[in-house]
DNA sequence: CCTATTGTTCGATATAACTAGAACAATAGT
DNA sequence: ACTATTGTTCTAGTTATATCGAACAATAGG
């Protein structure tokens, strides 16, 4: 039983602030189909971690394309137990591209 | 002087139909910053020849990223004369992701 | 016919990306 | 302590992407 913020051994993950986000990098980092369904997959269910999204790729795979999702901004993760939950940046996403989370997310017809 | 539709010798280029646009490759056409201030220019200005763009780029460069965009069903190209005319294909973006390029135009700050 | 203009295509290189397996790390539970 | 769970990191292979220079193609205009 972990404290709230046990610092010293709290697995570091890096995430971009909202003002460093990056056009480029945010449409690079949703130019993938499988981290596209992530994405989906948090807008519709809500934070979960990794191992809920039934992505048929391998662990080590699926590990990266969280990587990027997170270095990109799109994502935020933070340790709970053994597993990493995920969960979608909005807030941030909304105030520096209005309209583009929206517009991802409506999009129809195959990725 | 050609006529107007001169198609045994009129260059081919390929274009995809509106219906067969995929979300993943605009986004990935959309994830490159030369591409995205082509994207911009032509938004802001209109349709123009390849060019007008001041790209920073070599010509070879800059005709893979025209091909990049015109076959993910971002633009439109036509050759008139020795020139091949740009153009946004607004009505078919807006009408399969609706919003995603009012976002990428409205967005603000470092591509 | 010759030349200039515009942009494509080819060939080559260098970098980045996607994929996976194996080993590792952190935690939870017994 | 031992084990199971969860996900990361490392290493490696394959593919894709960005870039450029040189050669080519089509057209326009002398």
């Amino acid at each position: 039983m972990a404290g709230l913020c046990d610092t010293e051994t709290m697995r570091v993950l890096h995430h971009p602030t909202r003002k460093s986000l990056r056009l480029s990098k945010v449409m690079h980092a949703l130019s993938d189909p499988v981290r596209l369904s992530i994405v989906r997959s948090l807008a519709v269910r809500g934070e979960q971690p990794c191992g809920t999204f039934g992505l048929s790729v391998a662990k080590s795979t699926a590990s990266h394309h969280f990587r990027v999702l997170r270095e990109a901004g799109v994502i935020q993760m933070r340790a709970e137990g053994t597993q990493y939950i995920n969960s979608l940046r909005r807030e941030d996403l909304d105030s520096r591209f209005p309209g583009l989370i929206d517009a991802v997310l409506g999009a129809t017809g195959p990725v």
